[in-house]
DNA sequence: TCTGGTTTCGATAACGTTCTCGCTACTATT
DNA sequence: AATAGTAGCGAGAACGTTATCGAAACCAGA
């Protein structure tokens, strides 16, 4: 295959010292001369000396390598926190892998499961919203693996956990739809299962009881635009029409305001339309959407740093982390439509 | 750290026979009889036996891992050509380990240098913009180290590469500028030192002279969507204003349709506008922006299966893959605009 | 009964590193 | 001058697996 490399052993009998005493001298460690530290170091990029990982791996249970599992990277949420985990990765010195379930839960328990565990030294990972059992990851946690989750996290496998706070999210939703005077609203929510669908769903059932709003319809579906669309007909051909949508995400967001669009419905002006995510299309369509932020970025770090607290003490606490979204308003929350859609 | 995990010798003592004997019956070879296989095969799950990739990576230099590197993942192009990379090779039993240079030649220097060259088979690498000299490159090449690249490839070291046919397609955009009637047609150009921005300026300017056509204007800057409003406005700024514009993807080309909209221009109608690269959002925004679409997601598959067969035998050749694009018509290219914008 | 050929398995040495000893040589203390 | 302490280094085992070599055990043919 490739050429041999050069490994400790040639380093030491190019200097006729023992190998342990290179191995001592490149990490700089005690019980080795500063001279002979230096003339190991020298010579060790002269020869182009890199580390076998394999090697220190087998001697040290440990390599650096963390593994992230996630349904998919094509979208703006997903590909952003995965960039915030590699640049904290990337600066703790660990190496993350990259595994994509594509929101199967067949091959989620197929990676998990066939992942050797001594791989890698710790897992990242954020559930397909098919997955209801979760046995492949209790065997991680038993086999004292550390596991952190994220923003779709199960609620019965007791690890750490990262997501935004969903609820008051929705709630900050759900309210600036009414500060704006829409009193009809209806919510195009998440697939049931998942945790994050459920805290969105509550957020904005408990804002319109507050101000003593019914709701003008709740319906489950999944995440795509194409979802949005077909919950949008489906909620228009019964009686009573909302004025306004909550959508789970942006996505979902942006085929609501396609449908409407495309229906000659006045975004904003005769029915107001807010998203979750900020995803940049957002600022692109037109009208606007308006939307709540998520710091999908800083939960990518988060998360990372959590995981990486876990593998270095295993006496570190769980955590359940929630960091805070952002209410952004833009065209299709307006109630006098700047005149485009 | 984590628990000790069940081993080959385990087995072995639990069964009575050699370290020699399991090992072999795990990888189904010959030398071995099928009841011990069996045996073996089923003691093995029973102590939930996963081999150590440290320890076969030692012995067989090889681990089944190889290495992504890539300016960014959070478009739709990348994202799209990560999760092709990944389906292959894990159909392969390759994993795949990401690296992210954010553009910076600095890192990708640095993630490139310091990747020990132990820890993969073989690299998978798109380079940076900035990256003008390739010499960490080429000394993984001389150490015979596997190496593809796609999208944005190095023409001075000599590997196999897999890219979208940039020159046709920029033929193709252009083409149908023309056949739609622009003629003041200018081009949003990429950063300069990159191959493709190479290509698809050449592709624009040489459809231009078959026509007997003059350019109305070249202008080099970044992918962002920012870079084609500012690219805008000094080209509009200038005395000859051109009808058409050929941005060098679909991002820079939303910013151009903003801008357009923004200064009360009709996109399509009065300057019609065709990107490249086939970004979901060019369907969203309006007028929705016609283009060319790339075959993001078989470019990663392709480069994936070129770089596994350069791991699997060291004679294979090396390949210059150029795959197909597709022109496809929206409304930033009528000259009867819809109306909106 | 002997020879030769399979089939099936075990011992043992690698792979590149770290870790635990222990040994030498030097310095400091009395 | 004798002892204790310490700095610096080497020898060898270990990590979990595969590869090489050889040794049984069995069978067939003469």
């Amino acid at each position: 295959m490739t050429k041999r490399l050069t490994t400790i052993k040639d380093i030491a009998k190019a200097l006729g010292i023992s190998v342990a005493t290179v191995s001592r001298a490149m990490r700089d460690t005690y019980d080795v001369s500063a001279e002979t530290r230096k003339l190991v170091l020298d010579t060790a990029a002269k020869m182009n000396y890199r580390p076998n990982f394999n090697a220190t791996g087998l001697v040290k249970s440990g390599t650096h390598k963390i593994a992230v599992i996630i349904p998919a990277i094509t979208n703006y949420y997903f590909s952003t926190v995965i960039t915030g985990i590699q640049e904290y990765a990337l600066e703790q010195n660990y190496q993350v892998m990259l595994y994509l379930t594509n929101d199967s839960a067949y091959w989620e328990t197929k990676v998990v499961r066939e992942l050797s565990l001594s791989s890698v030294d710790g897992l990242l990972a954020c559930i397909t919203y098919e997955t209801t059992d979760f046995s492949h990851f209790e065997e991680l946690v038993e086999a004292d693996m550390p596991l952190v989750f994220f923003d779709r996290v199960p609620e019965s496998v007791k690890t750490s956990v990262v997501v935004q706070d969903d609820y008051t999210g929705a709630c900050m939703a759900t309210e600036h739809l009414i500060a704006q005077g829409y009193s009809k609203i209806a919510h195009l929510a998440g697939p049931p299962g998942l945790n994050l669908t459920q805290q969105r769903l509550q957020g904005y059932l408990d804002t319109l009881k507050k101000h003593n709003l019914e709701s003008y319809g709740v319906i489950h579906s999944g995440f795509s635009d194409e979802n949005g669309r077909e919950d949008m007909s489906t909620l228009f051909n019964s009686i009573s029409r909302p004025d306004a949508i909550f959508s789970v995400n942006d996505r979902k967001g942006f085929g609501v305001i396609l449908w409407l669009r495309e229906q000659g419905i006045m975004v904003g002006e005769e029915v107001g339309v807010i998203g979750f995510t900020n995803d940049p299309t957002s600022k692109i369509i037109s009208p606007s959407l308006s939307t709540i932020a998520e710091p999908a970025y800083e939960i990518g770090r988060k998360s990372c740093e959590v995981l990486i607290r876990h593998i270095q003490k295993q006496s570190y606490p769980t955590q359940q982390i929630s960091l805070p979204t952002e209410l952004i308003v833009r065209e299709s929350t307006q109630r006098k439509s700047i005149g485009i859609g």
